[in-house]
DNA sequence: GATGAATGAGGCTTCATTCAT
DNA sequence: AATGAATGAAGCCTCATTCAT
C-alpha cells in the first residue's frame, strides 16, 4: 500500500497539475472571448494537456466548460459569502446597509464579468442554466438573511418578497449594464456609479414602503 | 401601361413570396433556438428558397439575421409607440401611470422574448448591438417622454435621470427574467405578477423620493 | 417581306447591338483578369445584357469565350497582316528587316499582351488551344513569306525552316517576357529593349549561317 | 533510448506516410491537369488521407501546392546541377557544348514538362511566381557559370548579356514547345529534335558575333 | 494513461445553368 | 425573344471526437 502510494503521488500531482492547467487554460480563454471561441485544440495548446488528455477526464466539451463553470460559481460563491460576512460586522443601519450592500453585489459582479459573460451566453443549455440558477440563489439567500436581520427596519408588508425582489432588480440592472448576456451598455464609469446609487435608493425606498 | 405591370407582376410577386418565405422561415428558427442554430441549409430547407437565392438576396447568414431583426425591432418600435399612445389618452394620475407603464412594457418584453433572444445573444456583433441599441433607445425616449408629462408629480431632484434610471431598471429586471440574454428565471407566473407590481412600486417610490 | 423586313431591321439591331456589348464586356472583363474572373453575371452586369439572353446566344460560358477569342484573333491577323504588308513596302534589305519585323511583332505582342494572357493560360481547353494555333500559323506564315522574298540572302541551307524557327523562338521568347501564360519576367523597358535587339541579331545571324 | 525511438518511430512513420501519400498524390493529380482540377476532396480521396489531416498540415489548398511547387522545384535544381556537372567534366568545346547544353536543358524540361504545367499557370499568385523565379534564376546561373568558362571563345561584345539572352530565349522557346503556360506545339519528335538543334545553333551564332 | 494524428460530418459560399413569366 | 430569379452541385474549411501507438 505505501509503494503503490509512493509510486502514485507523483503520478497523481501530475494528474493534478495537468488538471489545473486544463482548467485554468480553459477559464483564461473563456475570460477573453464566448463559448464559440473555446475550442479543444485551443486548451490543449494553451493548457499544454494533449487532445486525448482532455477527453479521458471530461466527456466532452460541454463537460469541461460545465467543470470550469461550476468551479467559478463556487469561487464567487465563497467570495459573496465573505463580502457578506464583512458587511455584517460592520453594524450598519438599513439605509446604510442598503446602498453598501448593492455596491459591493455590483462590485463583485464587475470583478467576475468576463467569465459570467459565456456562461449566460450559454444559458440555453439546461445544465448551464442549473448551474447559474443554484449560484444565483446562494447569492440571493445570503442577500436577503442579511437584510432581514434588519427586519424590523424594513416596513415593507412581505419583507421577503420585498427582499428578494430588492435582489432580483439590483442584479438584473447590474448585469444588464456589465453587459452579462448581451452588449454592454457602453456608458461611463458615470453611469455606473449612478445606476449604484439609484439602485440603492430605489430598493431602499422599496423596503421602507409600507402600502400595498 | 396596366398591362405591363399586370405582365411583371407575378415575377415581383413570385419574388416577394420567397423572400418573405425567407424571412419567416429564419424569424421561426430564431424563435426556436438561437444564431447557432440557424443554419442556411435550415433555412433553406424550411423556407423552400434556394441556397442560392438566399445568397442572392443576403451577402450571408450576417445579413439575413441583421435585416430579420430589423423587421422585428422594426415592429416592435411601432407596437411599443400605440402602446405608449394608448396610455397616454387613458389621463392616468402618476400613481396608476407608472404600474400600468411598466406592465406594458412587460407584456411587450413577454410577448417578443423568444425572438429577442437570440438578438441578445449575438450582440457581441456590433451591429447587432447597435440594432438593438437603436430600438432601446427609442423605447427609452418614448418612456421617458410619457412619464415627464407628469413631471409635476416627480419630486426626485433630477427627474430626467430618475425617469430613465425607471426604465433601465424595469427593462433590466424583465429581460432578465424572460430570460432574455440568459436563462429564463423559470419562476411561474406568480413571480411575473409580483414582479411586475414590485418594479412598478419601486419605481413610483424612486419617482416620488424627494432626498438624495 | 419589306413590312417584315422594316419590322426586324430595329429588332436585328437590338439584337446586334447587345451582342456587341456582351463580346465587349467578356473582352473587358478578360482583359483585366483570367478566365476565372469570368463570371455569367458579371458579364451580364457589365453588358446590360441579361443572363438568359446571353444563353440564347451561346451554349455556355465556354462557347462565349471562345467566340470572343475568335474575334481577337481575328483582329489580330488582320492587323497583323498590315503590319506586313506595312514592311512589303519599306523595301529592306534582310539585315534591316529581321530587325525590324521582329520588333513589329514584339510591338503587336505587346500591344495585345493582356487579353492574350487568359487565351493562353486556358489552352488547355482543346478548342482554345486550336483557335490559337490557328492564329499562330497565320502569323508564322506572314512572317515567313515576308523572310523568304529575301530568300537569296539567306544562306542557311534550309531557308523555310530556318525562317519558321526564328519565328517560333522569336514568338515564344517575346511571349514569356510579356507574361503570356505564366508571369511577366518583371525586368523594365531596357531588358525589353535589348531582347529585342538580340532576337533580331540571333534570327538574323542564324538566317545568314551557312554550315549545318 | 534505442526502445524510446522505436515506441514513437511508428507514429512517426505513419505521420510521414501520410504526408508523403498526400504529397504524392497532389503531384500526381497537377501532373494530370491543372490547378483547378485540384480539389480537397479529390486529394484527400487520392491519397488516403482525411480532409481534416490535409488542414492540420497545410493552411488551405493553396500551401499545399506551395509546398509540392518548391518540393518539385527543388527537385529539379539538384538535377540540372548535376547535368552542369556532367558537361563540366566533358571538357567539350564552345561548338560542342552550346548544343550540348541546349539539349540537356531541354530535356530536362521535357522531364519535367508535365508538372511544370500547372506551375506556369498559377503564376499569377506571386508566391508561385516567386518560387518560380527563384529557380529559373538558379537554372539560368548554372548555365551562364558554365559556359563563361569558355569566356575567351566568346566574341559577343558583352558575354554575359548574349550568354544569359541566350539561355532566356532557348528556355522561352522549349517551354513553348512543350506547352508550359499554354498549349503544346504538338509538332511531332522531328521538330522537337529541329528546335534543339536550331536553337543551339542559332545561339553558339549570337555568342560569336563581334559586331553589336 | 498520455499523446496527437486522423477522421469526417457539417457549415458556408459561389456560380453555371435552367425556367417561369 | 428577353428577363433575371431560382436552383443545387461542388468546393473550401473547421473542429469535436476517436483511436493507433
Amino acid at each position: 500500500m505505501l509503494t503503490s502510494v509512493a509510486a502514485n503521488a507523483p503520478q497523481q500531482d501530475r494528474s493534478r497539475a495537468s488538471l489545473e492547467r486544463l482548467m485554468h487554460a480553459t477559464r483564461e480563454i473563456l475570460n477573453e472571448g464566448t463559448f464559440e471561441q473555446l475550442t479543444i485544440a485551443g486548451i490543449s495548446k494553451r493548457s499544454k494537456v494533449s487532445v486525448g488528455s482532455i477527453y479521458a477526464r471530461f466527456k466532452g466539451k460541454e463537460e469541461l466548460f460545465l467543470a470550469v463553470m461550476i468551479d467559478v460559481m463556487t469561487e464567487m460563491e465563497r467570495e459573496w459569502a465573505q463580502e457578506i460576512e464583512v458587511l455584517k460586522t460592520q453594524q450598519l443601519s438599513l439605509n446604510e446597509l442598503v446602498p453598501a450592500l448593492i455596491d459591493r453585489l455590483a462590485e463583485h459582479l464587475h470583478r467576475h464579468a468576463s467569465i459570467l459573460k459565456p456562461f449566460m451566453t450559454k444559458a440555453s443549455d439546461p445544465r448551464v442554466a442549473a448551474c447559474g440558477k443554484a449560484t444565483h440563489l446562494k447569492t440571493e439567500q445570503a442577500f436577503q438573511e442579511l437584510l432581514l436581520e434588519k427586519r424590523d427596519f424594513i416596513s415593507h408588508p412581505e419583507p421577503e418578497r420585498a427582499v428578494v425582489n430588492s435582489f432580483v432588480i439590483a442584479y438584473s440592472a447590474l448585469a444588464r449594464f456589465l453587459g452579462l448576456g448581451s452588449a454592454p451598455d457602453a456608458a461611463g464609469e458615470g453611469s455606473w456609479d449612478h445606476l449604484k446609487k439609484d439602485l440603492g435608493q430605489m430598493c431602499l425606498g422599496f423596503l421602507k414602503q409600507s402600502h400595498t
